[in-house]
DNA sequence: ATAGCCTACAACCAAATGGTTGTAGATCAG
DNA sequence: CTGATCTACAACCATTTGGTTGTAGGCTAT
């Protein structure tokens, strides 16, 4: 009934954070090399302040951080969040193969 | 300049399902046993139109399968829609272990 | 010091989300 | 057949989301 609320927004965020095109690639990029937001920017035909938002949603997300360098903000992959949304998905993966033990043993007993 | 991204709207779909705490958890309890849209409903204190809607997107997002027995609707969880969201994540994880990889074999070279 | 970049943030808008109530069609039990 | 149950779906509402433009402030380079 009472569905675990405490950490739920985090993960709701987090997904929600993914459930986007734009932000899977910006994560996809920051991963591999740094970007300012600016730099972020270039790459998509939104204006700077839409790819700002989605920058933001991403940090509240915890799947980016970003640094002051200059004045620029420097954007970089945050491992953590990723390693939180893949937690999720393994437990419901092992639910799975409990699931499926748990029906070839009742085959089995046939 | 030019996004690539085939756009995905199916992993929008997954990620935005997995974005909300009552669909998680739906999807946690189908995979465990089976289940009506009613007896779902009975688990949570919203209406049974919400949790309709709920599992409305969960199927939408190749998370769940519906099949009409009687009068009743049973929901079942599909291990596909997991199983892709899974991979995703997966890749992001390859990214960054590359990335470490590499990073480790410039410090090497000094 | 001035001009130009980079960022932050507010205000606004359209569309999607998450919820509600209400109505109506199937199906089952008695 | 009648009534209860299960489902589908429409209409509505408030809030969030994803986008825009505009304004202002902090750095940087000349």
């Amino acid at each position: 009934m009472v569905v675990d609320q405490r950490s739920d927004a985090g993960l709701d965020r987090l997904f929600q954070a993914f459930a986007d095109a734009t932000r899977r690639d910006i994560v996809r990029r920051v991963t591999v090399g740094e970007y300012s937001v600016s730099g972020l920017a270039a790459l998509y035909t939104m204006s700077f302040a839409a790819v700002q938002k989605h920058v933001a949603v991403l940090e509240r997300a915890s799947l980016v951080t970003k640094e002051k360098r200059g004045r620029e903000q420097i954007v970089r992959a945050n491992h953590e969040g990723l390693q939180r949304a893949r937690r999720l998905l393994d437990e419901y993966e092992a639910i799975w193969r409990q699931r499926a033990e748990r029906i070839a043993d009742i085959l089995a007993e046939n």
